[in-house]
DNA sequence: CGACTGCTGACAGAAACTGTCAGTCCCTGC
DNA sequence: GCAGGGACTGACAGTTTCTGTCAGCAGTCG
């Protein structure tokens, strides 16, 4: 019946009591009262509360049940994950080749995503991890973009329209709003897919001769699932 | 969805300013100075300091490195925050790579990477995973090996010795033993990487001219870091 | 020795946190 | 429909904490 974390829980700055909550949390696979929560932290229940909804604007994943209390719902943390050396020399070989072949934010994604990685593996292979000598060739030569690959990749996943400024091969430059549908990556130029307003059909744009870009608002009427079969059963690429 | 730029960062509540700090060491390998992240975090250099101090007391282990900057050390009790979408997206991208212009053991590898990686996924996160369009380019051309390149990781990853039979330039067939260090993988060709003991030297072997291969089970004497370190410093490659 | 870097101590004004209390919302039983 | 109760939110004022400034300390380098 003692309580032995009360008297140490006396003095609780709020963010280590912060961080104790969202420890609470994750150790309990069933909802927690938030009654017994504050009794824990040792503050009232409106505290608690508060302490809930700023963890939630954080991002965590916390739901309240009524009558139960509460629970972190996985996937606000990355869980342990194990693979084998091989697995682990494709990942670091393959964010490699991303953070060194296509643009800054996906490149620092990749080397983010890696870094996540390392952080919940066992110590053999992060170290596995560390030393892998797997390396990616420089680009003998590469075209540049202007505009902003990560807004391209933002239109495709939210299924956006994308207002776009061409310059094709003849040197035309054009306007027109395209729904994107997917991005190739190749040795040398990105190519951008998808369905041209203007045109009617599926056309491709290289990204380096894409002179401005907007997202527009709208989301596209048909889904993207539906319209990238369209585009492989009607286009030899890929 | 919940990382907010440089910009949107003008305002940031102490809980979300530690968090994202957390954040951002985790993110990098390397000591980051104490001035870049107090600007990043738009807040001054005292207060990072003591933002620093507040995590340790959480049991982060943050090391200053005077002159260098502050690195956590892996071990801190909250595991990392789940991956975001571009995160994710790096990482299919990157393994769909590896899949296409490596070699079969290795793309099978980053397939089953992915497919651990995907089962820990919110089901969000898994669309994301399962529907993303970032793909990579056939190669124009792309020379084949002959022998398996799991092997020479294999080497790489035990500080193995490996003989190995080369075709070189002139057609020469020649026998060596060597020091495996790095595979470098180019548009059309992969490179090994080795110390050659006939040599002397540092030489490296295009794979498809590797004409046969063989794991000697004599691990050789001296560190592959170290031995990486010296061949960086007289080689121009990488 | 002095300049410099990285950090800590002290402090006052500003910002936040906290418990209380009075609601609101929503479900349940009648 | 309506009363009752549990979960939660808004408002508020007293208190705590936080923050930038500035001065100071310990190493280090030249």
């Amino acid at each position: 019946m003692k309580h032995p974390d009360h008297l140490a829980n006396v003095f609780m700055s709020r963010t280590e009591r912060l961080f104790t909550l969202l420890q609470t949390l994750r150790h309990h696979r069933f909802p927690v009262p938030g009654a017994s929560l504050a009794e824990e932290l040792g503050v009232s229940l409106r505290t608690l509360y508060r302490d809930i909804a700023t963890l939630q604007a954080q991002g965590a994943n916390i739901e309240g049940e009524p009558g139960l209390g509460y629970v972190l719902r996985p996937g606000f943390m990355l869980p342990p994950l194990m693979f084998t050396a091989e697995e682990i020399e494709a990942l670091v070989l393959g964010s490699r080749w991303v953070a060194k072949r296509t643009d800054t934010p996906l490149g620092n994604a990749a080397k983010n995503a890696l870094a996540k990685i390392s952080a919940v593996l066992p110590a053999e292979l992060r170290r596995t991890l560390d030393s892998s000598s797997l390396m990616v060739g420089t680009p003998s030569l590469a075209e540049t973009d202007v505009v902003d690959l990560s807004i391209i990749r933002q239109a495709i996943r939210g299924e956006y329209k994308l207002r776009i400024g061409y310059r094709d091969l003849q040197g035309n430059a054009t306007q027109r709003t395209i729904w994107p549908l997917a991005l190739g990556y190749f040795d040398h130029v990105r190519m951008l897919a998808g369905w041209c307003e203007v045109r009617r059909d599926f056309r491709h744009f290289r990204t380096d001769r894409i002179s401005a870009l907007h997202l527009v608002q709208d989301r596209y009427p048909r889904s993207k699932q539906e319209l990238l079969k369209e585009w492989r059963a009607c286009d030899a690429y890929q």
